[in-house]
Order: C-alpha cells, then sequence, then structure tokens
DNA sequence: TTATCTGCAAACATTTTGCAGCGAG
DNA sequence: CTCGCTGCAAAATGTTTGCAGATAA
C-alpha cells in the first residue's frame, strides 16, 4: 500500500497551492524555493504515481513537455490554458463528445480519446506582457 | 535560397510514400532500409524546414515525441490517428472552429490554438491485433 | 565560387532507473 | 521490522547544435 511520506505530501500541497499546468521541473523549484528538500525523481514519481490514481491531469505543451495540475472535476473535462503562465481554466461539458463519437465511429476507429486542450493567452497575460 | 539536396528529396519523398504520421527516427529507419545514406540530423533538420514552411503536420503523441504527416489540404484541418500504426485521416471541416472562438472569447483568451487531434485505434489495427 | 547543407559527435532537456539507505506504518 | 519511498547519480530518450567538409546552384 502508498505511505504518505512528507515529499508526496509537498507535491500534492504544491499543486493544490497553484491549480495551473506546471512541469514538474518548475514544481521542483517552487518546491525548493519553499525550503522543501525533495528529489527531482521524487516529484517525476510522485506526478507519475498521481496521475495513474487520477488525481492530476496530465498534457503535453507544444514543446513536448509533460504539464500536471489537480484534476478539480472527476467528470471528463477540457482545459483552455494559458501558453504564457499555464493558468487553465476548465471548459464546460459540451457537444463535443458526442461529436467526436460520431467522426469515431464514421471513420472505423475505436478507443479514441481525445484530450483536446486548447492553448491560448490568458486576458491577465495579454493585458500585461511579458 | 533553399537547395534541394537528395537526403531533403528522400525525406520529402519517404513522407509522400507514408501518409501518415512518423516520428523522425522512424522516417530514418525507412530511409536507411531503402538504402539512403541520411544522417538523423538531417531528417531533423529537413522535417523542421518542412514544419516551417507548412508542408507538413506536426502533433506530439502522448509519450511526448514529435510526429510530422505530409500536409494534404491547404485548409486548415484535424486529424484522427491511430495510435498503433499511425494511419491519419483528415476530418472534415465542422462546428469545431466557431465553437471554440466562442468558448475562448467567453474566457478572455485570445490567440487561441486548437491542435485538436484525435486517437484511436484504427479500423485495421482492431481487426489484427499486433 | 560560395552559401547552404550534410554527417558526425557532442551537447541538451526531459524523464526513467538502479541501488543503498531511510522511515512510515 | 518491513517494505515502500527517497536521493543521488547514471542511463535512456528524443532533439538540437557546432564544426569541418561536401555540394547545389
Amino acid at each position: 500500500m502508498q505511505r504518505m511520506t512528507k515529499q508526496r505530501q509537498a507535491v500534492f500541497e504544491e499543486l493544490t497551492r497553484v491549480p495551473d499546468f506546471r512541469s514538474a521541473q518548475q514544481i521542483f523549484e517552487d518546491l525548493h524555493l519553499q525550503g522543501h528538500r525533495v528529489g527531482l525523481a521524487t516529484v517525476y514519481r510522485n506526478l507519475q504515481t498521481l496521475a495513474e490514481d487520477r488525481r492530476v491531469d496530465v498534457l503535453r505543451s507544444t514543446e513536448g513537455e509533460a504539464l500536471y495540475r489537480i484534476c478539480e472535476s472527476d467528470e471528463h473535462h477540457h482545459h483552455l490554458v494559458c501558453r504564457v503562465c499555464g493558468h487553465a481554466e476548465e471548459i464546460a461539458q459540451s457537444q463535443i463528445e458526442s461529436w467526436v463519437s460520431e467522426i469515431a465511429a464514421s471513420h472505423g476507429f475505436s478507443e479514441v480519446s481525445h484530450s483536446m486542450d486548447l492553448f491560448g493567452v490568458c486576458a491577465n497575460c495579454s493585458a500585461s506582457p511579458q
């Protein structure tokens, strides 16, 4: 069974503190700034565990880096992610789901995942560039 | 200006020969199997150039690997990609575009990109597993 | 001729893994 | 006490870059 270590708790609390999409490195740095001594590998291992347990969402930035974010709603959902600051907003359920199923079926595809995340620049970042 | 070298042509022809999403490594291997002597770095450099010129589409697999595919239509479009064999089908234009703009605007986001690619298992692969 | 391209190897960035020791339960 | 977890360093990936030589135009 799983143990609750200081490190695991620190990673989880950091994810809760900043509910935006962050890279493992960012989380690692923030933890150090806060005085927590956590190894980078441990951050990765815990993020992986959390992802398996569906407690965090994972997505890939355009550059190929994995970004993690605390999972707020249990239901399937999408994100609107700011490519400047990582701020993310969950997108309300929509007609997308059924659209995807239709498309997939009509092309003979099965087991289709649609991790459709939208990247843009949030209001805050476009107001105060850099 | 750009020169048309044997290597550049080989990469481009390989992309044309197999119009599915492939990794740089896959393309590199195939070229070697065909007897072309092309360096891996050259494959990467040419794929990059082709992407800049919008002659190939680029997307990231869930594992973070970049996948390249010859660009068939000039218009903006999406893909339905087989996660087993890489086979891709372009998805007909849809109401998605306007839906994305609406969502983005209502959240105050600008410059939104929606590289929404769907991953699934194509008919062929689900018929003959492995 | 000459600026661009290539191959190779080294550098990079991100992520994973091996292993000895630590510590939660 | 035990087994899972940690830290570190090394390895594995995927991709980029520096440089000297090759080559298209």
